[in-house]
DNA sequence: CGGCTTTGACCGGCGC
DNA sequence: GCGCCGGTCAAAGCCG
């Protein structure tokens, strides 16, 4: 603001101080226009304080909303699955690994007006530039589309299976990756996606997390530089299913069990196994975008801002990484990482890392901070959402519990609290289902993400298979 | 008995 | 070419 703080140079009355210097004189008629001056630059900052509060105001109302609304889902979901025990905010606060959903002010902080004013603006601008981003998994599909729905790090890596699967084709899983790495520069391009991982973080206190896939053991490795055992698993829902995952302790912190996905499922999944595979294709899904977007806007270094309550950190460490990843070595193909394991703040890290040769895959790292003292969204029973679901998660749901339980607890430290029913409804699917029912929500999560993914990152997204996974348009 | 885990052997990529 | 290392295979054993 331009200070206007004028000094005038016109002489002045001596009325009191006659043995004045004509310069003191002159300096008292400018302090009175001085003083003026402050006072109208006062009521300025007055009147520019007031349309503050007005925005706060309204920012503040519609966090309110969308926090109503937030519980209505979380209420009606416990409602309509009368065994799961509804959290209380005492339980809240004693299990410090509960984490929910802080899209906007912080309950605790709610008067950070520049971020949030400065973020509505941003969100506006990016919202009004076209934005085009998704988060749902596609549940309009028919039955047979379901064969590729989750995990679909490429959708063309779906058609490809798709194609072979036509065909005929039964080969053994590690077959159908290297037949896929294989061939001209286009297939070389589909293996590098198709090669795309997501690497979840997370405190867990079993050997593997409970995904909601069955998986098989086999192999475990010794990695260099980590005295935990790498287990290597492959889905064994479908025999041909080519998806497998990593499973390896933190060697800094052995509370930390870090779960590399990589492939995608050809066989119709449960819900909750769904709701995982669709956050971790999500995050791929934006990982393979970002191939083609740029840094603009990003900085050099690590950086981390708010964008509506959501931490964005954002680092172009394709060379770096991470520092709670020290002891993994740089796999060969990208990586992205939901780290779910930062207690204090409860953070949902994002950032992918991890490239071998070039930086063609751009790195990201997200933070999705949520806020401890919130309601922890919980899906309803039904699964029924705006977005629709599929009749097969209807009909599997119960078929969820009767196979054989899985000794895997998926994001234990918070369901451990929740053993009924609720304990079998993965986080990443209260939070998909949260974010993609309300469209508010989706908002201010494609004004942060659109601000780190960038401008061309949707568009990018949508020419990844027409809308598939993560690349459904928003609007 | 079927499915799973364990574990040593094997293979291929990569760097020197 | 050689060694290292990650990833996979497959036989053996375990378990319900």
């Amino acid at each position: 603001m331009e200070a206007r703080l004028n000094i005038s140079s016109s002489g002045g009355a001596f009325k009191e101080e006659p043995a004045c210097l004509e310069e003191n004189c002159s300096t008292e008629a400018s302090k009175e226009d001085e003083l003026e001056s402050a006072k109208a630059e006062m009521r300025e900052v007055r009147e520019e304080n007031t349309r503050l509060k007005m925005m706060l105001e309204q920012i503040e109302k519609e966090y309110k909303s969308l926090q109503r609304h937030f519980i209505d889902i979380f209420q009606q979901g416990t409602k309509k699955k009368s065994n799961i025990p509804v959290i209380t905010p005492d339980e809240r606060i004693k299990e410090p690994e509960l984490v929910s959903l802080r899209l906007g002010l912080s309950p605790s902080e709610p008067h950070k007006d520049d971020n949030t004013n400065s973020s509505t603006i941003i969100r506006d601008q990016q919202l009004n530039s076209g934005l085009k981003l998704g988060l749902d998994y596609n549940l309009r599909r028919s039955k047979s589309d379901l064969m590729e729905l989750v995990s679909d790090t490429s959708p063309e890596n779906s058609i490809e299976e798709r194609k072979k699967e036509e065909a005929g084709e039964t080969r053994p899983p590690s077959k159908v990756l290297t037949t896929a790495e294989s061939g001209d520069d286009e297939q070389s391009q589909l293996s590098r996606v198709k090669r795309a991982r997501v690497s979840v973080r997370a405190r867990c206190d079993t050997p593997t997390m409970n995904d909601g896939c069955q998986w098989r053991k086999y192999g475990q490795k010794i990695a260099k530089g980590n005295p935990c055992p790498r287990a290597y698993y492959r889905c064994t829902m479908a025999p041909a299913c080519p998806v497998r995952k990593q499973v390896q302790r933190c060697a800094e912190d052995m509370s930390v069990l870090i779960t590399t996905y990589e492939g995608t499922h050809n066989h119709p999944l449960p819900i909750s196994a769904t709701a995982v595979a669709s956050t971790t294709s999500a995050a791929a899904s934006m990982l393979l975008s970002g191939s083609s977007t740029t840094q603009i806007g990003l900085q050099s270094s690590d950086t981390t801002s708010q964008i509506h309550g959501l931490n964005v950190n954002l680092s172009e460490n394709s060379r770096t990484r991470p520092l709670y990843l020290p002891n993994l070595p740089l796999p060969a193909f990208p990586t992205v990482t939901l780290d779910l394991t930062t207690s204090s703040s409860t953070q949902f890290n994002l950032f992918s890392s991890s490239f071998q040769s070039t930086a063609s895959f751009p790195s990201r790292n997200l933070s999705f901070s949520f806020s401890e003292s919130n309601i922890l969204p919980t899906s309803r029973a039904d699964g029924s959402l705006s977005h629709g679901t599929i009749p097969y998660n209807k009909t599997h749901i119960g078929s969820l519990n009767l196979g054989r339980p899985s000794p895997e607890q998926f994001y234990q430290p918070y369901f451990e609290n929740n053993q009924q029913a609720s304990s079998q409804q993965p986080l990443t699917e209260t939070l998909t289902k949260a974010i993609t029912s309300d469209p508010s929500f989706r908002s201010v999560v494609a004004a942060a993400i659109s601000s780190m993914v960038g401008r061309d990152g949707g568009e990018t997204q949508g020419n990844h298979g027409g809308g598939e996974s993560f690349g459904k348009n928003f609007k």
